[in-house]
DNA sequence: GTCTATAGGTGGATAGAC
DNA sequence: GTCTATCCACCTATAGAC
């Protein structure tokens, strides 16, 4: 209903007082970031942002809205960390570098990861305007090119490009998301850890290949 | 501080009504596993039990200790999935069963699965009486040893049992919790995605054995 | 667009009578 | 032990004045 506000910034080289929605926005996610979507609140974003909690309603259609905005801008920085990896030499290397990166996404932003990966698709539909669909869909599909060239260079063994980066993915996820969840201190710190991750993750692509 | 009720029932052979510590128990179980921790009332649960929510705090330190009783009783089960894969007849058997009876856990119990390996170590810790430190210790010592018979009857390449265990569980966790999120609905129904989770898990393994 | 005021809901926790 | 009554905190959302 309101998409106009974020072009208007960038038709004048001045720079301009963000408007209201723009700030809110700014607000909300991080709001979001310190609480993540549970305890995401409404009135908690227009009292940073300065404005009562009614006016937030002439900006989005109520908390969902907003929440959703926010969800969004998650799925695109994680698009963008993946495709860092593209700028890898082999097919090998860059399935290797998605996956560095993967994980590299996971720490920075913890709680997008979370709400992205670790909730129920369902609670991220009902928000915002966009129905982002399968919600991964669009990034999994990268994955899935990654794995393919990987099979057509033989670096990995013959299958159906989709099951194998299906394997791939929920290995990263789940050494990304139990390092996050806590469970994974014993490795010791981030550093540690991704190397873990790599030595981890070669040891699937090992058994992938052959 | 009170920790006597349980063993009432089991003084007497006769059929006693449940004492109503026991039944708020049971209610908060339910509650809990309707809507996971994070919807988690004290009031609903006393509604349920049929008592005021004032009268929960003669059985319980509050909602905080309500929960961790909850959370308690999601661990025991846990375990006891896990225990069954002893019946099997040799090492690796053993450790492809433990993989197996994990999944089937967690899709027969989303909630338990979801709190205790899903949500934060700390948002666990805080809640019961019983400090259970790191929270699958005893459970991930199982599968390390599970993994320390498959090294020793060289099924699996050498190394330190705690980090192939460790990549094991992210593997086996991963595919639990993308599918209790719902990104693997396009692999088909449970028994579709079971298949899938033993060539999955499979792979792995292949992987790990040299 | 923004405000104040308000309606109506959730929840946790306590005091004091019985 | 259990109740009612109460207090306090938080929240979403709407109505109507400016």
């Amino acid at each position: 209903m309101t998409s106009r506000a974020v072009l208007v910034n960038t038709v004048h080289m001045q720079q301009e007082a963000p408007d209201t929605r723009t700030r809110l926005l700014v607000h909300a996610r991080a709001v979001y970031l310190e609480g993540g979507a549970a305890h995401f609140s409404l009135r908690e974003v227009a009292r940073r942002a300065g404005i009562s909690a009614a006016a937030v309603y002439r900006h989005f259609d109520g908390k969902d809205a907003l929440l959703g905005a926010v969800c969004e801008e998650g799925f695109r920085t994680f698009s963008s960390y993946l495709l860092r990896a593209l700028s890898e030499q082999t097919p090998l290397a860059r399935l290797r570098a998605a996956g560095n990166y993967y994980l590299t996404f996971a720490l920075e932003n913890e709680h997008d990861y979370r709400v992205t990966f670790m909730s129920l698709v369902e609670d991220l539909g009902l928000a915002g305007g966009t129905p982002t669909a399968p919600v991964s869909s669009p990034t999994f599909q990268f994955l899935v090119d990654r794995v393919r060239e990987c099979v057509e260079a033989r670096v990995l063994a013959p299958g159906d490009p989709n099951i194998i980066a299906a394997t791939i993915w929920a290995h990263v996820h789940g050494l990304a998301s139990l390092r996050l969840a806590g469970h994974m201190r014993s490795v010791g710190d981030d550093e540690a850890f991704r190397v873990f991750f790599r030595s981890s993750v070669d040891a699937l692509l090992h058994g992938l290949a052959r």
